[in-house]
DNA sequence: AAGGATGTCAACCGCCCAAGT
DNA sequence: CACTTGGGCGGTTGACATCCT
């Protein structure tokens, strides 16, 4: 096995360049194995940080505004200092650049007479996290793939010709759970399959399902051909 | 001019939670 | 039920910039 170094600290404008390519092309499916795809050699973790505070094109950059600033207290007298839930009243900011601004510009020159939290550190009123994946999910659906070791025990390729739509005369592919009937919605249009290996099944069935055993061999391509296909539908 | 003090903020860490197994 | 996993959260750190004496 080969050793692989976790880079940390600061980031170069190379690495903000492969993973702003990355995620324009592929999407993102799952930070834990993204920087492998995308040749980064960080955690999945930092890279969701990078994209989140700093890569993603809708952050805003540049001062806090006289009404961002007349916000943030105002929630923070709410709110204490649940800082993501204040972020999302502000928006382009994040909770991370909205927890700074608070530390440098407002609880030192403001002193704490006039930003009273309404509770301490910790003590969260409302529960912390609001939105279940579910709801995630429907807000903008999103592919899921699971390429772990034991993938043919958990989840599989499909490829079901009946699914094919008229906008391309092709094979399709979708992801599913062991628990999870065919999903048109999540119904991927794919132009070929990789390396020419034929992977075509027929079903007459929407519960019939096909492993693709050699699908980690693949991984990588596979998952290129879901993400870029998986944004022609969303 | 110099170098110590202070400010800023990107990024890390540990912990937490929901969902899946 | 317990355990695992992915990702979200807030506190904190430390490199670098700027200020101050």
């Amino acid at each position: 096995m080969e050793e692989i170094i976790i880079k940390k600290g600061a980031w170069s404008p190379e690495e903000d360049q492969k993973m702003k390519d990355y995620v324009m092309r592929y999407g993102i499916w799952n930070w834990n194995l993204m920087p492998k795809f995308a040749g980064l050699s960080r955690t999945g973790k930092s890279c969701r940080l990078r994209w989140m505070n700093y890569l993603r094109p809708d952050v805003k950059k540049g001062p806090f505004t006289l009404e961002e600033r007349e916000i943030v207290i105002k929630m923070y007298q709410q709110l204490g200092n649940r800082w993501s839930a204040i972020a999302e009243r502000l928006p382009g900011r994040t909770d991370n650049e909205v927890k700074n601004f608070f530390h440098t510009h407002l609880k030192k020159h403001l002193g704490q007479k006039n930003i009273d939290a309404p509770v301490k550190s910790r003590a969260r009123p409302i529960p912390r996290r609001t939105k279940k994946k579910a709801d995630k999910a429907q807000e903008k659906p999103i592919l899921f793939v699971d390429i772990s070791e034991t993938w043919s025990n958990k989840s599989s390729l499909m490829i079901s010709p009946e699914a094919g739509s008229s906008i391309l005369s092709s094979s399709s592919i979708i992801t599913f759970d062991q628990n999870e009937n065919f999903d048109m919605e999540k119904t991927v249009i794919l132009d070929s399959n990789p390396a020419g290996t034929t992977h075509h099944h027929h079903h007459s069935s929407s519960d019939t399902l096909s492993t693709i055993d050699s699908f980690v061999d693949t991984t990588s391509f596979w998952l290129h051909l879901l993400n870029d296909a998986h944004r022609l539908i969303v």
